[in-house]
DNA sequence: CTGAAAGCGCTAACAA
DNA sequence: TTGTTAGCGCTTTCAG
């Protein structure tokens, strides 16, 4: 065994205390201790115009002494508003989500809200599961991003019907009236396609996602509109369903393209990670990335700068979906439910990298 | 009184509900409909042994017909038990922290605790503020990884003070005696020199973090110790201390290296990115790695498999420390903080890839 | 086996 | 400007 472990417990000024167990002060006792009642005291701290600053002055003061700290709770239950907002994602790994709930954070926390996270697990069991546990929490709203074994919508209902706001965010229902953040996908599919065909590609390639999920189906008609719009021919055998994107499904798909009697000169794909798969698999068949077979990817993930060479990709905004999502979320609590459900959507931004862009 | 409770059970296929804005229903309701009282309502609901199966199955059908959803905040104000459990971060996208974060609150659910997430964005002050929003909304425990300026510990004392129990995971202020789940990064650092050293390299030069936070300090320590249990010669110049350990500094502190008269043969990096970046630099140098010379990061970031060579790195079982975090939480809680603090050390795995594989 | 009543800590009518 | 009172929804003694 290694001797490294009595570092971690070298000098100690001993620092836990565990003197007294002292419960929280409560108004009750602050009042108490002024000879006020609790009203008094609840309304000098919440700064109630009707109160002397000189008792203001007073309470405040005491309260700071004796470390008072509100009890959220009941304030919540006495005024039906916990200050609690839901979140329910697929998965928190995986850098997407990851900054979506740092920008969710953010705002949230802004707004004087606290953030409660779940986990889906891409199961709907567990969604609906998380939606019971939010629910029960009583949540202020709920932001949810679908899993991907979810396809229908009942236990949104639930919700909708407690006059919570319920936002989604990137991952929809297709066909279904919600409020939601998303991304303009379709644009995404249309610059990038856009841009190979000006590096001079006229065979792109598509890897596409599961088309049940808006998403991957805005990316795909991104991609075939501008192939359109270029007179360039849609070749069905060009694109290659993936049921899901990891590095794996990229090299099984890239390995596919490559065997066609005509392989093509460029892909596209709604995944970094695919892409990814992917360049390892043109490499190993002695191809130059970008020349003979350019790339494009979608995320914009950070590995997108640390592969050789590095891969253009389009940057979904992850950040301000989560803001935005938020502010849909505040505004609907200010509407009381009576607007028709909106749309906010993002323009991603296509970061060309090495990946696609060719010797002039 | 609302008639609404009867729109309940109508079937609604109607997506968009803003038809009725029902009050979600109370045990007071369900006491009411069948004739009972609240506290029996209650007992039956929480299975209290002393009701009768007959009863309990009349609840319990209500229940679910009303659609009732139990109140937590009036639960948890009057049992004095939230069931919150709050998490401070310094932030929550990188890989790292995101898998800590899966891992708590996929054990948290388990215990039938809410997960309140925070980020400290790096600063203390954000910190300190964190800790007063998350005893506010009453959590019963909080788990903590210290942003990288705090240097004292006076904001958690309060917490302490109140017996809520405090569990910090990897970044842990040296010489405080508090309970802790965390790397053992001092096995790390030794692992992973020792195996450079197995390859036949003798120069070892090192990226080091700051040293103020254990784990950067622990790793060094385990670095230098393995050259001396070999007996290489430590030399100072061989050790770059970076204070954020990022692509670009990664970038510097190669640069810097490769001046030297006699440049080293192998690199052992507390970061990921920054090896990703010394990655980069080497071979702009058209020097081979790892024959020329070898790399071993740490966090086994993703994008470890995506870099060619693919990169050596040291394995932090990430979700084990979520998941220990609220064992131990857990623990405490029934202890009611009279055990002395405790660390959970968890083992690193040295994952070995191309980028220190040496051709033998 | 069940009911009545008290109260968790706070806010907001209504009084004074 | 302050106090009194009632009650948010739930659990939990204490009595039946």
């Amino acid at each position: 065994m290694l001797p490294g472990f009595l570092l971690l417990t070298d000098t100690t000024n001993l620092i836990l205390g565990k003197e007294k167990e002292t419960r929280p002060t409560s108004l009750t006792d602050l009042a108490k201790q002024l000879g006020l009642s609790v009203s008094g005291v609840s309304r000098a701290l919440n700064n109630d115009s009707r109160i002397s600053a000189a008792t203001k002055q007073r309470v405040q003061e005491l309260a700071r002494q004796m470390n008072y700290q509100p009890n959220h709770l009941a304030a919540g239950l006495r005024k039906g508003k916990s200050k609690l907002l839901g979140v329910i994602v697929p998965y928190i790994d995986g850098r997407f989500f990851a900054v979506v709930i740092k920008g969710i954070e953010l705002a949230a926390s802004q707004a004087g809200f606290n953030v409660i996270i779940c986990q889906s697990n891409e199961d709907v069991v567990h969604e609906r599961q998380n939606i019971e546990t939010l629910l029960s929490a009583q949540v202020e709203g709920i932001l949810v991003s679908l899993s991907r074994s979810t396809h229908d919508f009942a236990h949104f209902e639930k919700v909708q019907q407690r006059g919570i706001p319920l936002v989604f965010f990137d991952r929809i229902l297709l066909g279904t009236e919600v409020n939601a953040v998303l991304l303009n996908d379709y644009a995404g599919g249309f610059l990038s396609t856009e841009h190979l065909i000006g590096q001079g590609c006229r065979r792109i390639g598509h890897f596409a996602g599961p088309q049940h999920l808006g998403i991957y189906k805005h990316r795909r008609q991104g991609y075939l509109d501008a192939l359109q719009k270029h007179g360039l021919l849609v070749a069905e055998d060009l694109i290659v369903y993936c049921d899901i994107m990891t590095l794996d499904t990229g090299k099984q798909a890239m390995q596919q393209l490559l065997q066609l009697p005509e392989r093509p000169d460029a892909i596209f794909s709604s995944s970094d990670a695919a892409v990814a798969g992917a360049l390892q698999v043109v490499e190993e068949h002695g191809l130059q990335v970008p020349n003979d077979l350019a790339l494009v990817g979608f995320s914009n993930e950070m590995f997108t700068s640390l592969t050789k060479p590095m891969l253009t990709s389009v940057d979904q905004r992850c950040e301000q979906m989560g803001e935005a999502a938020v502010r849909l979320f505040l505004q609907l609590r200010q509407e009381k439910g009576s607007a028709p459900p909106q749309h906010v959507v993002l323009e991603p931004e296509l970061c060309v990298r090495a990946s696609s862009l060719r010797a002039t």
